[in-house]
DNA sequence: CGGATTTCAGAGGCACTGATATTA
DNA sequence: CTAATATCAGTGCCTCTGAAATCC
């Protein structure tokens, strides 16, 4: 069909082929647009990406550590201590000693917490309706797959 | 098919749906590998991602002014000067001073430049041709098509 | 002692803005 | 005077590294 190619055709008229085969380039812009999107709709609620990934972590997996969480969500945990700051300042988490190993702290989310996620997790599903419009349902699981095929790979090797 | 979403559910297992479904995680995830690999490849050979977009608009649309290389290129004017002070350096390009607009630059690659463009090429296929391994052929198209609709989507509004 | 955890301080890449000097 | 061009300086976001302090 020639609807395949056509989102190619289409894309830059002033880009060199060479260039648009660049899969990196195609998948960087894009990344880029999207950061952009999804960062401005969590500014305008005062989040952050990484306050919603948290978040939904805790509520989904249960309370861990600052250094468990920083494995399961992939936040560094050097940059995890601001995340937590916030979220601990908004009273959504709460940071308490592991009574059994005084290194740790134990974070554990909130109330509030749950009901801030659920606002957040509402603004991304905006985000993804709006970005993902011009796909019907059948693509969208596509393009999730392909990418997740490509991102396995990459990870593994 | 099952093959469908099979990408999806071997991912994380330690990344809670509200995060998985989100586009802009996956795309941000996969193009820092991208970005990852692109780059380890042609710091191998001591080059940049500027320097193959750049070399690669003047080979295939002939010789321009800076400016009109940033338009073409979306390198930033500001961030252009330097990726040409380096082509120039290495005998890749030439600035001339325009004769009928003295304000500008014409920048021209040389032959030594299509050269460096030939190589590089080749090793970005080279990366190209390892990142979309596990795609087939008609997944390859069909990962910059759904691609392409989305970037193209998102430039308009 | 070696090893894990939290925290801070900072490097480096990329996208982007602002100011300046020069010339049209 | 205005507009455009090349250049430089610097901001902000994100990924990631290194080191210090505390505790096992």
């Amino acid at each position: 069909m020639e609807s395949d190619d056509a989102g190619l055709r289409h894309s830059d008229a002033d880009t060199p082929e060479r260039v648009r085969r660049q899969l990196s380039r195609l998948v960087g812009m894009t990344a880029g647009q999207l950061r952009k999107a999804a960062g401005a709709a969590l500014a305008e609620v005062g989040a952050h990406k990484d306050h919603f990934v948290v978040l939904a972590s805790l509520a989904e997996f249960g309370p861990a550590s600052q250094s468990r969480l920083s494995d399961r969500t992939r936040v560094y945990r050097s940059d995890l201590v601001a995340v937590l700051n916030d979220l601990e300042a908004a009273g959504h988490i709460q940071r308490a000693p592991d009574p059994e190993d005084k290194r740790r702290n134990v974070i554990t989310v909130t109330a509030k917490g749950r009901c801030r996620l659920g606002e957040l997790d509402e603004v991304l599903a905006g985000v993804n309706e709006h970005v993902m419009a011009p796909l019907d349902p059948a693509e969208r699981d596509t393009l999730f797959a392909l990418l997740a095929r490509v991102n396995a790979h990459l990870a593994d090797g």
